[in-house]
DNA sequence: GAACCGTGGCC
DNA sequence: TGGCCAAGGTT
């Protein structure tokens, strides 16, 4: 006769172990990425850098920055050049990384941190946060990795492997406030800037959201959705519908002296403080066969062949291009301008809108890049 | 809390 | 190819 005995009576359960910030600084010590604003071991952070890099890389990848930021500091290389700069100057360094209300902010905050600071970033979490453009995730960042404050940074790396280790069933953003709690509790006194760090190259390179790398991972004794193999499964989250696509048309208008049509967009909103070349309202119902009452000039419109598809955040776009040529001398409208072809690049073109003139003139050209001319 | 706010890469 | 994703902040 057997007797069933059940599998909880035979074997213990699982030991819940803690995750320690000495595995993960004993892993990042090995496996710390090399990056443009990080300063080397041993080394002091710059705050300036750490700040430009942490405005840069929210909600953008570390290979879209990279670029960005070398331009930047080589054009900006300290926040009091920054504070002085030409806004028009700053937005145009930024033009192509998306999400224009932070070059705005930061060109507000390098000019607050002069104006209130002399010129030094408080080195505070507290006082950091009351800077424009920098919220709760940034001024624990550049508190913990340029001041050595004890400040949990919680950002989406955070949220995904807290998610994890502990396998929190709530979705996000509801677990923020628990994620944020427990990340608290393991922050180190002593290395605080280096476990924000550590935190994120270990979401970037092991703990992906799609296949992470479990085994080779500091954390993985500890991590409760490992142990069950439903690592992918965390973090929960809601997820969001896509926007209604929104149509409109474009208008890019060639002067005879070879120069272009632009406007500048409002300070606020979409592309806010951004150049383009005029376009109509953006609606689900637009008609482009009428675009043509909406031109910002009398002239022989030409519709392009085809359409200029740009997905925003919350919407899909689909723009109409009209195209015609006007005379010598002919004036721009109220709020434009022309600007000449061979200075397009240095306008503050956003993505959407170099498709537009792409589309209607071909490549925008780009001068050479000629070191030895900003040098003496 | 939810909506708004870009872009490029990946599968 | 389309949906998801990336070191969020502001309103």
């Amino acid at each position: 006769m057997w007797i069933v005995i059940p599998r909880h009576m035979l074997t213990p359960a699982l030991p819940v172990t803690k995750p320690t910030a000495e595995d993960l600084l004993i892993w990042y010590d090995r496996h710390r990425r090399d990056l443009p604003w990080r300063a080397k071991p041993g080394e002091t952070a710059n705050p300036y850098r750490v700040w430009i890099s942490e405005i840069m890389l929210q909600q953008t990848t570390v290979t879209a920055v990279k670029p960005f930021y070398l331009r930047f500091l080589d054009r900006f290389p300290t926040v009091e050049a920054l504070a002085q700069a030409q806004e028009d100057s700053v937005m145009q360094a930024w033009a192509g990384l998306g999400y224009y209300s932070r070059a705005r902010n930061l060109h507000a905050c390098a000019k607050a941190v002069v104006d209130r600071h002399g010129g030094h970033f408080p080195p505070t979490e507290a006082e950091l946060l009351k800077l424009p453009g920098i919220g709760a995730y940034t001024a624990a960042a550049v508190a913990a990795i340029a001041f050595n404050e004890k400040a949990a940074a919680v950002d989406g790396n955070v949220e995904r492997v807290m998610s994890r280790v502990f396998m929190i069933e709530d979705p996000l953003p509801k677990a923020k406030p628990l994620i944020r709690s427990l990340t608290e509790d393991i922050v180190p006194a002593d290395r605080p800037g280096d476990f924000a760090q550590a935190v994120m190259d270990l979401g970037a390179t092991i703990c992906t959201p799609k296949r992470p790398a479990c085994a080779l991972c500091p954390w993985m004794i500890p991590c409760q959705a490992r142990a069950t193999g439903l690592q992918e499964a965390f973090p929960k989250k809601l997820k969001k519908e896509t926007g209604q696509l929104r149509k409109g048309a474009a208008f890019v208008v060639l002067r005879a002296d070879d120069s272009i049509l632009l406007r500048t967009r409002p300070p606020k909103g979409l592309l806010g403080g951004m150049a383009e070349p005029p376009t109509s309202a953006w609606e689900p119902d637009y008609q482009p066969s009428q675009a043509v009452l909406d031109a910002p000039i009398d002239a022989r419109w030409q519709r392009l062949p085809g359409v200029v598809r740009h997905v925003f955040t919350h919407f899909p776009l689909e723009l109409t291009v009209l195209f015609a040529k006007v005379p010598k001398g002919t004036p721009a409208p109220d709020d434009m301008r022309w600007t000449p072809r061979m200075q397009l690049h240095e306008e503050a073109l956003p993505g959407a809108m170099k498709k537009v003139l792409v589309h209607a003139l071909g490549e925008i050209p780009v001068p050479k890049t000629d070191k030895s001319a900003s040098e003496p």
